[in-house]
DNA sequence: TGTTCTGTACTAGCATGCATAGTACAGTTA
DNA sequence: TAACTGTACTATGCATGCTAGTACAGAACA
């Protein structure tokens, strides 16, 4: 399904949140598509299950999955509703990014073309098919 | 100087990296100024001294502070030079911070907004003559 | 019904890393 | 010399990530 670092400094269980929310944003798993089991997928990374549970809880908790005991863990089709508070600390994380790439040299009109290409290469859920 | 989250995840020495990195490139500390002494930091923050040394040996290594012994540590003038690992970081991590604020039900205008506006609030700490 | 799948909830142990305290030494400056 | 500076250690306490192992309840199905 996806590749770990387990050399990485970010705990495995944070990397699955991330690669999977990635992939729930990006409507590569679709709305109620079932996620692999728990054991499933830790037999496939060859990592505990319990670090799996971690991370599904995680998901579950931040709204991008819900779970049905006795059947598994599904993408939720609703987006989370805590908007307001992550869409600010979005706006101030781009806003020091873009700080830093200027600092680095890079030039405003390769930075507006970056973002341009961004949202004309949306794969949201809306688009397509 | 600034303020520290002593209840957040994220190591205080990490913290301190990136606040002070963040004073560097907004161009608040000018260049060979004097950063804080390691002691005199650490007694303002009420942290122990070797935690604010971790923090700027750190900062050396990234290239945005040179040490002098004897007499303390202080703003790099240059930008550091592997520019191109950097960048390419910081744009993957721009594009995945649309991607979210898409998902989220932010409109392209408003970030296309966002990011002119932080382009012209730029606060110059490098000019590229 | 019984089997096997699913999620969930524990305990326990190990390794790693953060932060601390404490001590020490060399270079710089007044 | 005295009082600064950075730097380099050791040792300790503590939190956390990850693992192993065990156990139990709900769901699906032959």
């Amino acid at each position: 399904m996806f590749e770990l670092d387990l050399r990485s400094r970010a705990p495995i269980y944070e990397q699955l949140v991330d690669k999977i929310k990635e992939l729930i944003i990006n409507n590569v798993l679709k709305p109620d598509e079932q996620l692999p089991t728990v054991r499933v997928l830790a037999s496939e990374l060859t990592i505990n299950p319990n670090t799996i549970q971690k991370a599904y809880r995680e998901l579950e908790y931040r709204g991008y999955v819900y779970s049905v005991p006795g059947k598994g863990n599904f993408v939720r089709a609703t987006v989370p509703d805590n908007n307001a508070a992550r869409l600010q600390t979005l706006e101030r994380e781009v806003l020091k990014n873009v700080s830093e790439m200027l600092y680095l040299g890079m030039s405003p009109h390769d930075i507006t073309t970056l973002i341009q290409r961004s949202l004309s290469e949306d794969k949201g859920g809306k688009v397509h098919d």
